[in-house]
DNA sequence: ATCCTACGATGGACTAGATCCAAGTCAATA
DNA sequence: TATTGACTTGGATCTAGTCCATCGTAGGAT
């Protein structure tokens, strides 16, 4: 069983069949799927769940803080399962690959205080661009 | 007149009433305003420029490099006249404001060969969050 | 100044992604 | 096994954006 699952059922999360397979299929490493994507796969192993279901589990689970939101595109929000350990995104322009990368030094360090005009900063997403070796 | 106008005529574009009002609703400093949001203002000084016509405008904009287009929330996009000066930007996680913002050093080089995944890496973009004053 | 025409503008239909809702179903507890 | 509030469902609805046939015009030619 996934490590997300069991974290949620020991936070009492209700479990149904539907919320089962939707945090099954978001297990494992460099995952981010969208709402569609894990709908296709949710769809193989139930194959009565609802897209609405999907968009209620997807949304639950954001709010536990369990996933993330990953938007490297303009078009359809990514889910990402790998919310527990901070990290960026690299992507691939042609085909949309995306990895998981861990950058050196502190990117909150480096916003000197003439450039905040005011606010307080808590976070940075960074998303790198390129092409992965299939494309370049 | 706007620099972005100068810059448009110099490049032989053609000049259309609508693409001036289009071209000079997206000119200042810190603006990063949606398609509907420039259509909104266009439509203050030109009451008969359509949708499609500002959807085309922005699109060509971003072809030409005069515009970038800016995704901080997954809802619709934003467009980014600064386009001549890269720079990231400063999001208020509660009332949307965006400021531009140029952080110290250089976040390619902080991305190692180890987490690079064999790509070509090309460029960056960083979204730095927290609260602006009037939010705190 | 007028003509010509390729390029731009238009409105409305259409699509993708996401959200909402009233009604039906069921997991968990007793 | 009875109860009940939480979960699920299909379909309607919404937002952002694209597409397209047709009309209009900027700007070069005369
Ligand atoms: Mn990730
Ligand atoms: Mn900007
Ligand atoms: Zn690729
Ligand atoms: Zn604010």
């Amino acid at each position: 069983m996934s490590d997300l699952l069991e974290r949620l059922r020991g936070r009492g999360w209700r479990m149904t069949a539907q919320r089962r397979v939707v945090a099954e299929v978001l297990d494992g490493e460099h995952i981010h799927l969208t709402a569609d994507e894990v709908l296709a796969r949710a769809t193989d192993r139930l194959p009565e769940i609802s897209r609405a279901t999907v968009y209620n589990t997807l949304g639950e689970l954001v709010s536990l803080g369990e996933v993330t939101e990953v938007t490297t595109n303009g078009r359809a929000k990514r889910y990402d399962p790998n919310a527990h350990r901070p990290h960026h995104h690299l992507v691939c322009a042609r085909c949309g690959a995306i990895r998981d990368v861990h950058p050196e030094g502190d990117p909150l360090a480096d916003l000197p205080a003439s450039e905040r005009f005011g606010f307080t900063v808590s976070g940075v997403e960074m998303t790198y661009r390129g092409l992965c070796p299939q494309c370049v």
